[in-house]
DNA sequence: TATCAATACATAAGAAAATTATGTATATAA
DNA sequence: TTATATACATAATTTTCTTATGTATTGATA
């Protein structure tokens, strides 16, 4: 797990996408799929992960409900009506940044 | 021209890159190249560029030096030897970053 | 000739978003 | 009983940006 400065900015598009493929998930839940999916390579800090989780929840973006299980507490996210829509915006957002940042490094995929 | 925290992130290893391609260029020449490659898309800011440009100065990977040119004083940067190591380095830590953003996001570009 | 846009540098104040460091608490395995 | 995993949270600090200024020259325009 290398020094990411935690994927530039892309931290709340991360999480939406999430939900909008997940239904409902909780904090820990959304560190270790993030770990799952980049192979170990992207660790979400707690830091990190809680405050913009509270932060796109403030914004309405995202609702929670809290489930006890094991003894423990688990506070779940889904995407509000709104959220949803964050989503589309966010990913086409995250899409232009790639392009514009492949184009500016050269790094556009070989073949087009 | 959108809002865009410059490329979140993005910034040093735009200069380098462009340094890399270019040999030697001056800040405001920088701003320019950007916002045309970008086709007016991306227009750095000199409260962003300058600082930028002093740190990567700071930790040895550009070198400058000045010509007057109608009057006006250019302070053109060039990479040194360990600058431009430090290229390959930015520009492959570049290309993780965009594949595991594109894994998470689900934006892998199509044929693959 | 006054004024504005473009060229060219720079720094300071403030905001945003992360890292790092703590803190609480339970369950489970060694 | 001690460490690791699960599960939340916040505070202090750092990095990196935006926004706002500031200086100064050139060239076009009104």
């Amino acid at each position: 797990m290398s020094t990411n400065p935690l994927l530039k900015g892309s931290l709340q598009t991360i999480i939406l996408k999430l939900l909008e493929d997940n239904d409902q998930m909780y904090g820990y839940e959304i560190t270790q799929k993030v770990k799952e999916v980049s192979e170990g390579e992207i660790m979400l800090t707690e830091g990190a992960l809680y405050p913009a989780l509270h932060k796109l929840e403030a914004d309405g973006f995202l609702e929670t409900f809290t489930q006890v299980v094991d003894n423990r507490v688990r506070k779940y996210y889904r995407l509000t009506e709104q959220g949803g829509k964050e989503v589309t915006s966010k990913l086409t957002e995250a899409q232009a940044f790639i392009d514009q940042l492949q184009t500016l490094l050269n790094l556009k995929p070989a073949t087009k």
